[in-house]
DNA sequence: GTCTATAGAGTGATAGAC
DNA sequence: GTCTATCACTCTATAGAC
């Protein structure tokens, strides 16, 4: 007896999770069934162009997330410092304090799936400036402030990265810690 | 008729190579033996654990890379701020600017495969200590020393997502320069 | 004859598509 | 749940160096 009502947003939270946890190569169909509890039937019908289009619905969701909850207020904020302190914040939320991964980063290292490059490229580069007006407002000088932006995203990307590789759960909060020293001081 | 002669370590350089582009699922055996122009036999033959002897032997090759041109320097060289700039261009010149992916990095973020952790493990932390002590020897100050190594090689590593991510082949070096400038001044 | 490097047909299992 | 392609891997059979 089918029907016991799932949305494609339900799963969509659940699939970002396999997706960060194996990979886009090793989340196979089997392993995303038995994760969202749905056959390869419900699966297809809710995705008819497969994984692929999995991982793009779950990148939007993504994009979504981010746009609202840290690229605006980092645009808009009136005390810029604020939106600063607020999306280091988010992100050590967010990243579970380098437990969990970045999926659009994992993506952009293994790429050679050229759909997803334009939505990752679109990511990073919504984040950069957004940083980069926050900084400025926030008194920062212009002419620095984009290079400074890049840099934070770098090394927040690279916190995870080496969080996870050394297997500690101190290193992302630590290395975000020195990361707002630097920007807004304290 | 058999027999051209190829060795294990004539192979390495290209199944690194691969594996820097596909991911370790990613890589299939036909491609491997498309690329490395071996067959399977040749393949098994040197690799006789398969794929993941593959990895492993790849992954070895690149500790002892860094071992030697950049670990060792860093550790022993008097000049302890020249080491780091050489370090960072060594660096530079291995990531072709950006171009190539870190697979040690990379296969961090994919983990799920534990075989791979200690060796994962053992690159960050040995090029960790080993900065950490040129830095030390630099003038850093032994309380803050440690913390920079280690927001470095985060950088360092997301200046690799964020210049793949972004197709911007400037990012990576941009990023590297402005790390030199804070560790050795200029 | 033995050892090493090779090729590739053939194995069962499992992938993703539908 | 059925399909076909492909996966990692095994195995047998080679050729040439010693």
């Amino acid at each position: 007896m089918p029907k016991t009502v799932a949305e494609r947003a339900d799963i969509l939270p659940v699939l970002g999770e396999v997706f960060r946890e194996h990979g886009f190569e090793g989340a196979s169909l089997s392993l995303i069934g038995a994760r969202t509890g749905l056959g390869k039937g419900s699966l297809y019908h809710f995705f008819p162009g497969g994984k692929e289009d999995m991982a793009v619905a779950v990148l939007t969701e993504i994009e979504a997330w981010f746009a609202t909850r840290i690229f605006k207020p980092l645009r808009e904020d009136a005390n810029a410092a604020r939106a600063i302190a607020d999306m280091l914040r988010a992100v050590e939320e967010y990243f579970k304090s380098g437990q969990r991964v970045c999926l659009v980063g994992a993506l952009a290292l293994n790429d050679s799936r050229d759909q997803f490059a334009p939505r990752i490229r679109g990511y990073f580069a919504a984040w950069t400036e957004a940083l980069e007006s926050a900084l400025i407002r926030a008194g920062h000088g212009p002419k620095k402030a984009r290079g400074r932006a890049e840099e934070t995203l770098a090394t927040i990307q690279g916190a995870l990265v080496l969080g996870r590789a050394l297997h500690d759960p101190a290193v992302f909060p630590r290395i975000l810690a020195r990361l707002k020293k630097r920007l807004v001081g304290d």
